[in-house]
DNA sequence: ATGAAAGCGCTAACAA
DNA sequence: TTGTTAGCGCTTTCAT
């Protein structure tokens, strides 16, 4: 490990180019309105003296600082187990990069953690936030609201009674659950089943009603409550085998459900999708490709909407933005979702 | 998205509980030899006002930011294909937060982003840096040596030639291969063959080597190059039944190929493990429960060694810790890892 | 086009 | 124990 070596300042980069430390910063700052002359005479300095300038120092004065924080309010570890996070990251990442911003990554691991985060929104560190995971019951909006820092949620908030105009990003979760069943049917099936999500987040809960949608009075018993887990998946997998030996089709929330499913299936004796054609959400590549057979399922542009959420936070926070007219205060966003064809439907 | 108000500043507690800015501060950051009559006003006055400190201006003086960068260095996408990287990053999260510091995480994607992780590293934004994934002739190692900030790297570095002592933490690749290759020596298989990850990293190499501890002199036509993609594995899988059609077990060098040569191996009429037994190597338990059958493998402890590299590295800034003595430079961790007996092998 | 000077909000000597 | 004071390194009027 290196020890850090005493950076030089300003003042000596003004020293050394013979001018004002006001010159030296114009030239960092871009450099309009200086003589050409001088700008060459900084730029050697600057460089011969590896110059950077201390972000401490300019945000204390400009009040900006030129990153955002990313908050995953996940309590479980689920998470971790999809790709999901990750590509919602790189989307954000590249889009932030692009803006010469920075990524500061918050994860909270329960309820003790919201109190840290709070404090840190409300510290100042940050221009604004980018929030996901959100759980109807989560207390993170409350604190954000309080930090009083502009926020970008990523999916449709649950919570209700909430007056305040909030922005988000969302794929049409609805819409690519009407167009998952209709295929189903359109295959000829009748006893369609649905594997929920957990249904205290909202894409679980539209994907639910996307299923109704086209199921208008489905027995209710082809309706199993899971997690979005594999484990959930086979579980409700047994259930409805028990409940409906005759089902024939199942959409499942997410590939991982999807492919809890399949095993099930498989192990039941059943052939997929001869007798029981399967479809999940997501398409997730890794599972979606590989399970057996592959998988039908939704597809949602996760790294689009990374960086779609970026960009709208970044143009809410832009003080040159209009403040009104086309474009003015960002409005929430919902992504269409397209389906994918593999083996299983 | 809310607009920001302008914050109550030290200045203004001081006011309110009608005490000196000093006082404040010494109640902010602790409140040692203060009495507690103040602190208790002063402790109100903050409340009353929702003061939080500036923490731009706290650097500027402290020099100190209590965050650290985290960055991935993987020009591919393929880190997003894998959940090793969110479990590290996990671990890290963890340790950080219990220590108080920030996540900065920076993602590169390809040679322009080095020169802007150099210039972010050099700019004085963070107090250290966690830095993964690396090959061999990554130059980033160069830039964060010129950066001259305390950098613990996940994974040993590869490259050669440098004498600059790196700290890095690492599992037992090299053991963990060899016992992944004794094993199926016990069971009796005689042709074993072994997929590499891409070996421009050390891990790979490193597996590489232990798979050639035990198997001496193997017949070269059993190692066959790869990528440490699923896809990679396929291909492998199928260069190593064409070549050697006697095979009788597989050592892959992570699950994801693991689960490719299984498919292949089905593909190809072989019974796993009756007629080829198949090891993998990370345990990534989404991968390797859920392949048929379930994957034999090398369990790493990610989440660990993620923690782990941030301890090393908040140590290392630690201002009070010893100099000299037991734990005073911190230096190279490597861990252990452990057979995980499942169905293929 | 350039420089002088005033602060941004905080901490840390030093005095009292 | 508390207050006074001098900066930390930078941007930004305001003069020149």
């Amino acid at each position: 490990m290196t020890d850090t070596a005493p950076r030089p300042t300003l003042e000596a980069v003004a020293a050394r180019a013979g001018v004002s430390r006001a010159t030296v910063s114009r030239v960092v700052n871009g450099g309009d309105g200086v003589r050409d002359v001088l700008v060459e005479r900084v730029r050697k300095a600057v460089d011969e003296l590896g110059y950077v300038p201390n972000q401490a120092a300019r945000s204390l004065v400009t009040r900006r600082h030129d990153a955002i924080a990313v908050v995953v309010a996940e309590p479980e570890t689920r998470v971790f187990a999809d790709p999901f996070f990750a590509h919602q990251l790189r989307g954000i990442s590249k889009e932030l990069t692009a803006h010469d911003n920075q990524l500061v990554l918050l994860l909270t691991e329960g309820r003790d953690d919201h109190a840290r985060v709070g404090r840190y929104l409300a510290g100042g560190h940050v221009d604004g936030a980018l929030v996901f995971s959100l759980h109807l019951d989560d207390p993170l909006p409350e604190l954000i609201q309080r930090a009083g820092i502009p926020t970008v949620f990523g999916g449709r908030p649950g919570w209700s009674g909430d007056r305040r105009e909030v922005v988000y990003v969302d794929s049409d979760n609805r819409g690519g659950a009407r167009d998952a069943v209709r295929h189903l049917a359109g295959l000829g099936r009748t006893r369609i089943a649905h594997i929920t999500g957990a249904l205290d987040q909202t894409s679980a809960a539209d994907r639910l009603d996307g299923y109704r949608d086209v199921m208008v009075d489905a027995d209710p018993r082809l309706i199993a409550e899971a997690d979005f887990t594999p484990a959930g998946g086979e579980r409700a997998m047994h259930e409805l085998l028990e409940r409906c030996p005759d089902v024939d089709a199942v959409f499942a929330a997410n590939d991982l459900m999807a492919s809890g499913a399949l095993r099930v299936l498989r192990g039941s004796g059943r052939r997929v999708p001869d007798d029981v054609a399967v479809i999940g959400f997501d398409d997730m590549r890794p599972v979606a490709e590989q399970t057996d057979p592959p998988l039908t399922t939704v597809r949602q542009d996760i790294e689009e909407m990374g960086r779609l959420m970026a960009r709208l936070l970044l143009r809410g926070l832009d003080r040159d933005a209009p403040r009104e007219g086309v474009g003015a205060t960002p409005s929430s966003v919902v992504l269409p979702t397209t389906l994918v064809r593999r083996g299983s439907a």
